[in-house]
DNA sequence: AGCTCGGGTGGAAATGATTCCATTCTTGCG
DNA sequence: CGCAAGAATGGAATCATTTCCACCCGAGCT
């Protein structure tokens, strides 16, 4: 119970014979300071095992060596990923990161953010949840400290940006689909409010303006990000007379994919033998799935790291600035030739 | 850049013609203090926009109104559902919620327990990666402010646990199995340093013991958490010559299941076929794989609530206290008979 | 030699809140 | 009617640190 009152930096200076001043600049490495100083306080300090109070830190420079992330979904494992890589580059810098969860709820989002702000966050990261919301514009827009936008268009924001090149690996699946015969390909994929389904749009539209090929609008499905949703749309397609069903379906996002197995499996469909299928975002379990599907992948915890590196980067005074990483095509065992 | 000063209680006292401590009071509904004050303090408040300064209040009163919660691994599904738990309670009572990631790795576990400490949390919930760990106890046994494990013993430590009756379920799922005319269950785990292990394995015991069958001890395989010593486990027992060969497992954990499902997979088996297959930990994925395990569940969110609430609990002054929620066998389609 | 410049140091203010203590003003009771 | 008790309030100390400012002193310059 009795709290065992922690060592101060006044103690350090006593042990020191110094004053308390002169201990904060050693220990700070200022510039005016003698090695003999330097050398007593280090000394005085590690006798004491003397640690700074972040608290008190934080009240008088203003500056918390936290940073602050909101996302959509803890228990989604891609942001599981980035989490990581973000946690990991920032405790090497010394910061600390404060992560929060807006469950998908836009008001909620604004809560955490204002939160955040409350806590003197040094940075903010944010994937939120809808590129369009102004209410999140604002709370985004009220910080005082850099934000960074993880897959989300900066658009007006002051911003640094991690973004993924998703168009690049939907555009690559597309056209391999294309070149297996396939001409009526199936696109479902979450909410265009923000950037990952409208890049993912792109790479598919382009890959047949490539071909040269007519894009039939019927099946391009984006709508929202829910297990739910992807089933309904991808049990409506397949349900089409054959002349217009889908041969081919290419799926965004976890839940996305998660959606269209449960359709596939309800109606007794097997992924490659009638219908392939391509996926994104490559997971542990999809190891295990039989067969192997298709999938455009990208490495999250990179991400994370570059998002983080771009925070403290924004931290010391440089300019937003946006990184892109790559996503891959991998062909596993459901892009097949169109069965005729 | 510039920083917009932020409105301090001393503003508001000025604006409310009082003195600081009255607004103080008066916003924290103090005792001794008139309707008249409380409402001019709270109008003058409400127009200047004020909100108290967590830095600054923690440093007087030492409590930071946030709880820390040290977890093994981010991406982890089952622990994303925990922290979901954990701060959906922990907002509604006013707190934040400071999570980290070991990654499996002790001594980065007792690093960011000292973290923690310094950070000044209010509480501590831990889901230690070894019990056995000498360093993790004492630099937990060194927090003065209460402590909430979770699905861990607590042993000597005077902290509250949360913890699932892991027995239980494996009990019914062993018991059906053995029913099912089997004879030979595998029982694939990870480390006995951890409660869960040696909870499923108590479980899987006890279900022959009230059998009265005898044990094949080559077939209990506790080892580690990871994927790929599971996988390697189920492979080495499915080669066994048949009169030795497992005709049903048990898998724990979330890595372990995919791991011994990639052991599958590799044999060209189908779980259910030949050999039954039940895993613990249902999953969002488990919907959509083909054939539909059979699973031993539980409420990860509940567990986070409840482990939120023992944390206020304990912060409010109550005792270390221990809650223990079920886990239940659900059949699916990989509990078959034995084939002959 | 005297003066300036600046490195190195100590003292004290400031950060934004809580809380103790002293003071004032009622009010009730003898 | 006077005095004590207690409610309500203000002032100031406190929390642990950073940072501004003033000071001292030695070196270099004129």
């Amino acid at each position: 119970m009795e709290e065992p009152r922690a060592v101060t930096i006044h103690d350090v200076a006593t042990r020191a014979g110094v004053a308390v001043s002169s201990v904060s600049r050693a220990l700070s490495s200022h510039p005016d300071v003698s090695p003999a100083m330097k050398a007593k306080v280090f000394a005085a300090a590690e006798e004491l095992g003397y640690t700074p109070d972040p608290g008190a830190q934080s009240l008088r420079s203003g500056f918390t060596r936290t940073i602050g992330f909101v996302v959509r979904d803890f228990a989604n494992p891609f942001f599981g990923d980035i989490i990581h890589g973000v946690e990991e580059a920032l405790n090497d810098a010394g910061y600390t990161l404060l992560v929060t969860n807006s469950s998908g709820d836009p008001g909620r989002e604004v809560d955490r953010l204002t939160l955040l702000r409350q806590r003197k966050v040094d940075a903010l990261l944010l994937s939120s949840i809808s590129e369009a919301s102004t209410r999140t514009s604002k709370a985004v827009a009220g910080f005082t400290r850099p934000v960074v936008l993880i897959d989300r268009d900066p658009r007006k924001l002051k911003a640094g940006s991690v973004l993924l090149d998703h168009a690049q690996g939907v555009r690559d699946a597309t056209a391999d689909l294309i070149a297996l015969g396939h001409r009526r390909i199936a696109m479902i994929t979450g909410s265009t409010a923000i950037r990952p389904t409208r890049e993912r749009l792109r790479g598919y539209t382009e890959a047949f303006e490539a071909a040269g090929i007519p894009i039939d609008e019927a099946l391009q499905a984006p709508g929202a990000f829910s297990a739910a949703f992807a089933r309904e749309t991808t049990e409506r397609l397949l349900a089409l007379p054959p002349a217009e069903r889908p041969t081919a379906i290419v799926a965004g996002g976890v839940q996305t994919t998660i959606g269209v197995l449960e359709a596939f499996s309800e109606l007794g469909l097997r992924p490659g033998d009638d219908v392939s299928l391509v996926v994104c975002d490559d997971l542990p379990w999809l190891r295990v799935m039989r067969p192997r599907l298709s999938v455009v992948t990208r490495d999250a915890e990179e991400m994370g790291r570059q998002a983080a590196g771009l925070a403290l980067e924004l931290i010391k005074g440089g300019e937003p600035r946006s990184v892109t990483l790559p996503t891959a095509y991998e062909v596993r065992e459901t892009s097949r030739p169109v069965s005729v």
